[in-house]
RNA sequence: GGGUCGGUGGCAGAGCGGUCAAUUGCUCGCGACUGUAAAUCGCGCGUCUCCGGACUACGGGGGUUCGAAUCCCUCCCGGCCCA
């Protein structure tokens, strides 16, 4: 079901159907987390020709809760957005809730107990739960609850979170199964599930999660925990080695990933699809990726990210792109915008997001092309 | 004209003898943001600096004091009340 064009070096172009569309990789998603892109509206979304986006099952399992998405039909019918969705398990926002402040829950071999940074109450989560909380999402793609601990931890420690990622994984495996048999999933409409890949900075440990994880067998596989080191460095040599030691024929998912140039870098690895808050939250905070002028996003520094917000920019009424044929690019200058973020106006964080996403969208295109 | 309260850094507004170059908020300048507790967060914001400090500052002027944004006198300006 996954067809593959092999492409020079590592990189590559695949092709997938899910229940809610054909997708090719490479391809970014952004995070509608809470099931909507801050900011963004469906037609904001369709403009920049938006596909597959991701949704969060921790964060809509607790707003606003699995009773109302049931209610409405899934959360595509909430969201009344009918192109490819991919759940994250929320092992994420629970590990780090955490392993930030112990007091906030307990992980166990079976369960993570956590309390909600909303209103205190207590909830638990198993693999099993993560799995059947994704399948009354409805999404087109699921990923098992993972153990992310940080990087810095000792690498016993991390050792540990590898084999409980493989564990999990074989549990969230066998209730996929029983999902899907239980309530009836024809092949054509199942939903592709993910492990995710754990193991800091040591390869060795990478290795021991990718095959762990290959063994239960899954439609792709995730690069899990921070990818950048405490000086912020991109961890080049592990994406790219985990990438080399993935199933060919799987979906490779680097999750997280990122600036511009790190999707490039990765994508070159062979990672194959990516999601970030990145061009959503950085255009909310007013800052723009601009291309370069005859960018070759394969040479180095192909885009500059503009501080919106410069004093330098008070008086420019040109365009923040004059080559962009987005809304804010199309209708609106520097100058305007600036005043827009100024004056606290929504208006001017939904033009910024829709400006990055834009952005985001060609650099996928051109790497599609490429 | 009389009385009264007040004049503090871009703004608002603390401080009311030393620990004050002066709390705090806003504005302003810059930076960060990578499976979204993020319309958030951090740093800076008198001048100069060999980064230890030095200098000029709390309406103007004068005084008291070892020492004043803080006390006294006077002038200027503003609010309110009475004529």
């Amino acid at each position: 079901m996954i067809e593959i064009t092999k492409k020079e070096k590592n990189s590559r172009s695949l092709t997938f159907k899910t229940k809610s569309g054909v997708i090719n990789t490479p391809f970014f998603m952004p995070d509608a987390t809470r099931g909507f892109v801050k900011s963004m509206g469906l037609d904001d979304l369709r403009g920049v020709g938006m596909g597959p986006m991701v949704v969060n099952t921790y964060h809509l399992y607790l707003q606003p809760g699995m009773e109302l998405v049931k209610e409405a039909g899934g959360v595509h019918k909430l969201m009344n957005w009918d192109k490819p969705l991919l759940s994250d398990s929320g092992g994420y926002q629970v590990f780090s809730l955490i392993h930030k402040n112990p007091k906030m829950g307990k992980v166990t071999e079976d369960e993570v107990i956590f309390k909600s940074p909303l209103d205190g109450s207590m909830h638990r989560i198993t693999p099993e739960k993560a799995i059947e909380i994704q399948f009354d999402l409805g999404v087109d793609m699921m990923v098992c609850l993972d153990d992310p601990c940080p990087n810095d931890y000792p690498k016993e420690k991390i050792a540990a979170a590898v084999e409980r990622t493989i564990r999990w994984g074989r549990r969230c495996k066998d209730e996929y199964a029983r999902q899907i048999a239980a309530r009836n999933i024809p092949e054509e409409n199942r939903p592709l599930i993910f492990g995710v890949i754990q193991g800091g900075e040591y390869l060795d440990l990478r290795k021991r999660c990718a095959d762990g994880l290959a063994q239960i067998g899954f439609d792709g596989y995730g690069f899990g925990a921070r990818h950048v080191d405490s000086d912020g460095n991109f961890l080049s040599e592990v994406l790219e080695y985990t990438a080399s030691i993935i199933p060919e024929n799987a979906l490779r998912f680097a999750l997280g990933i990122g600036t511009p140039s790190d999707i490039v870098k990765c994508h070159s690895f062979g990672w194959d699809m990516f999601d970030c808050v990145i061009p959503t939250r950085e255009g909310r905070h007013g800052k723009l990726f601009v291309w370069k002028r005859d960018a070759d996003i394969h040479s180095g520094s192909f885009y500059e990210t503009v501080n919106m917000n410069n004093e330098k920019f008070r008086h420019d009424f040109s365009p923040v792109d004059a080559d962009c044929e987005c809304e804010l690019c199309r209708n609106y200058s520097r100058g305007y915008l600036q005043h827009l973020f100024r004056m606290k106006e929504p208006l001017g964080m939904r033009l910024s997001a829709i400006h990055n996403l834009k952005f985001y969208m060609e650099l996928m295109e051109k790497l599609r092309a490429s």
